[in-house]
DNA sequence: ATGGTGGTCCAACCA
């Protein structure tokens, strides 16, 4: 299975481009977080005619995720039971055999904000959450935009960044949290290229100075991490006409 | 050191 997710800041907008990228890459499964779009808006049609399922948990102006998949998606979750919050930021389904956690965690805008404090107690939310699933899914995979940089490698320029928002120790303690639960970053399991990120601000240049961000996340329970042959970042979409600021990152896995 | 870009939707919020 070769998974993929991309943060495409509308879906709207990006189409063209997800399209584009499923026909160059034929990932088996691809999810996508702030489609910024109605689930009624979501175009099923653009993705049935290139071969793929899809489905989506969407609202207005902001958040919203989907997934397009091969193979069907069912034991469909869009909330974690218990944990009442109007954005739609989770999309759960098995698929091919594997429960698949697609994520877009929440900014959090600030260390301290009340933005903040809402994305540490998302986090707790979440951990729950996965404990409980990891107890039902021996192969499980959550992937998505996490909106944390795991550590100094990480970031561009770790001492600019300091323990600022996506870096703050509280942000990763929780990232470690979801790590001791039995899952790993499979990112890490390969020799990477120094610097590699999956988000670039589109202020100040970003991209062009590789000013970035690993903030976009695939972590695999141990049954998948096993299994896993590769992973990497696809930077190219980020250098086409009007793209999102987060590029594809990818994994496969031999089940 | 500051301000820079982009999406949604038209003023202001979010990233």
């Amino acid at each position: 299975m070769k998974i993929a997710t991309w943060n495409v800041n509308s879906l709207n907008v990006r189409l063209p481009h997800v399209l584009e990228w499923l026909s160059r890459a034929g990932p088996d499964v691809l999810v996508l977080q702030e489609i910024k779009q109605v689930t009624e808006a979501f175009d099923v049609n653009s993705f049935s005619a290139a071969g793929y399922r899809s489905m989506a948990s969407g609202q207005k102006t902001y958040n919203g995720v989907a997934v397009i998949s091969r193979g069907e998606a069912t034991d469909i979750v869009t909330d974690f039971p218990g944990y009442a919050d109007p954005q739609r930021r989770i999309l759960v389904s098995t698929i091919d055999g594997v429960r698949v956690v697609n994520l877009y965690v929440p900014n959090g805008h600030s260390v301290g904000s009340e933005k903040y404090e809402y994305k540490l107690g998302w986090l707790a939310a979440l951990n729950a959450f996965l404990s409980g699933e990891l107890e039902t899914h021996e192969k499980l995979v959550v992937l998505g935009d996490f909106n944390i940089a795991p550590d100094d490698r990480d970031v561009h320029d770790p001492e600019k960044w300091g323990e600022d928002i996506l870096c703050s120790p509280p942000e990763r303690a929780a990232l470690q949290g979801l790590i001791d639960l039995g899952l790993s970053d499979v990112f890490r399991q390969f020799e990477q290229p120094e610097k590699t990120f999956s988000w670039w601000d589109y202020r100040a240049a970003g991209f062009r100075r590789n000013a970035g961000l690993r903030i976009d996340l695939i972590l695999a329970s141990r049954a998948l991490s096993d299994a896993c042959g590769a992973s990497y970042i696809d930077r190219e979409p980020r250098t086409w006409e009007r793209p999102s600021d987060h590029t594809p990152v990818i994994a496969e896995f031999s089940v």
